[in-house]
DNA sequence: CGTTTTTTCATCTTTTAGGGTGAAATTATA
DNA sequence: TATAATTTCACCCTAAAAGATGAAAAAACG
């Protein structure tokens, strides 16, 4: 069974360390504790985290709201924030981000519970029909894709042919040809329906 | 075919005993009967079920309820809820365990079964990406399909190539063509990849 | 600055896919 | 038993995909 890894990003040790246990309880699993925005940053990067949850003010400032920025455009995994007393303008800011959902504090285990439910099926209901991210796929496979190879593969999963994807990319077809062959060697199929149903039920 | 293995929790022996039977005479398999919560909790432990039938009172209390909160938390698997005459509020309460569907008794063999099939294929398309049912595609489409162009679509889907297709059915590669040819026109796509995303996300 | 990886492109060949048309054999069903 | 639907097959053709090989720019990296 494939456990949820949730990144907390707070500065309260002992409010992250609650919720942590919490986590574990249930079959959460805790992708680390960020007290700055820093750590933040590098745990997004190397933990995988399928969710997380950000405390707007960490340390003082508004981090919280650069951590959901950087979240939205850059790694896309839903994240709630944890609100305390927060300025008017500071609320209008966090929501800008389009989170997935707000907990006060002080909350309770069945509000961060049906938060993180009510947002991981948000996103998965927004995210059905599209293709996994890189960094999921180049888990799951011995050579990395590249970035090229990549796109390649998510325009494959959209149904275009490689003519299509040579005037989207505003390449030769023959570097398309190049990528799609390098890609099925990465993958390991032998074709690109084989590679849709390969990367679907990654 | 493997077979699937049902928990009972049901505190009326004799339709326990029924439902048993009658899951043994189709594909199905009892993976025991639970005539209260503890006996439930301790079956969902060590008794592998790939889905549960609840009754929502077990023994005047809720507890079907209950069991269903931590198979939704904790062992994931589809959960049917068996209604007798319940009250509207403990009806509110199971619909808040969103079920994977209701039968109400008393109950026949076919909408048992239907229930099981359509619980299983709920949860199979939530969790992982296999061809749906044909019956389930043919109410997303204006005209469905036959048996041999959903066989076709099925090999379609694990990668085959109308050479290997024709193989595996013994037939001539040009009716593989023809069946695909009609398949594609049914489901308004134009190639095999795009068939595998639209029947995906259905 | 040199090395490595990535991206780009070409040319050639074989296989597969897909569209069009027609029609016979089989099966279901009214 | 007519009638309809399904399944079967044979041609035709063009487009697209895929495999093999080689190689030059461009970008990333130490």
């Amino acid at each position: 069974m494939s456990e949820v890894r949730v990144l907390i990003v707070e500065d309260e040790p002992i409010i992250a360390e609650d919720i942590s246990d919490f986590l574990e309880n249930i079959d959460f699993k805790s992708a680390g504790i960020a007290y700055d925005s820093e750590t933040a940053f590098d745990m997004l990067l190397n933990r995988n985290p399928d969710i997380a949850l950000l405390d707007i003010t960490i340390e003082g400032s508004r981090n919280g709201i650069e951590v959901a920025q950087v979240i939205r455009d850059k790694y896309k995994i839903p994240f709630i924030f944890l609100t305390s007393h927060s300025d008017k303008e500071t609320l209008d800011q966090a929501k800008k981000t389009l989170p997935y959902g707000y907990i006060v504090k002080p909350f309770n285990e069945k509000d961060l519970l049906s938060s993180l439910e009510m947002a991981l099926f948000r996103h998965a209901n927004e995210n059905n029909n599209s293709i996994p991210k890189l960094e999921q796929i180049n888990k799951s496979i011995a050579t990395p894709l590249t970035e090229k190879e990549y796109v390649c593969l998510s325009q494959i999963f959209e149904g275009a042919t490689n003519k299509q994807m040579a005037e989207k990319q505003f390449v030769s077809i023959n570097t398309i040809k190049t990528h799609i062959k390098n890609l099925f060697l990465k993958l390991d199929v032998p074709n690109r329906t084989t590679a849709v149903q390969k990367v679907l039920v990654l």
